[in-house]
DNA sequence: ACTCAATGTCTAGGTTGCTTTACATTCTTG
DNA sequence: CAAGAATGTAAAGCAACCTAGACATTGAGT
């Protein structure tokens, strides 16, 4: 059988709550990073919608908050 | 203040059972690829551990199995 | 035995995720 | 205003995700 076609753009942009979740624990970008191991830069491109975090990184936020991946990261 | 210190290595390498969910619907990968709009290679790779799927990437995935990511994917 | 679908793996190349460094802007508080 | 803290961005570089193409092996039919 014949290798499967696939289209070049790959699905991206999921939106997230971030910001709130983070607001409501008075957190700055600097303390979330610092719990999720990951640099302030990447919790802002995150914040801002530069990119989505890996699956991994997602499932550590996830654990943070105490919450299902889909209670915080929605596919829009 | 100062930009805050990152390991260099991240976390990786999820659990899925994704061939499972497959063989439960007697899909081949080549099967799955395509409802999921990736290469059957993506499949292949991702079952066989050698990458994680990308956030949106694992959304498709939970909403082609209407399952939460949880029910597919968890962080070993 | 032959054929063909299915799977596993490899290469090469492009795009995304994440890092460090650095700088600008905004907000608060003295 | 001055000084710090928090945030937004950008560049360069490396690692991870994903692609197309190709090839080898395995297993199921016929």
């Amino acid at each position: 059988m014949l290798d499967g076609l696939a289209r070049p753009g790959r699905g991206r942009i999921v939106k997230n709550r971030l910001k709130v979740l983070r607001a409501e624990r008075d957190w700055s970008q600097q303390d979330l990073a610092q719990r999720l191991e990951v640099s302030r830069q990447s919790v802002n491109a995150i914040e801002t919608g530069r990119y989505d975090p890996s699956l991994p990184l997602a499932f550590r936020i996830a654990a943070l908050f105490d919450m299902p991946i889909e209670a915080i990261f929605t596919p829009d």
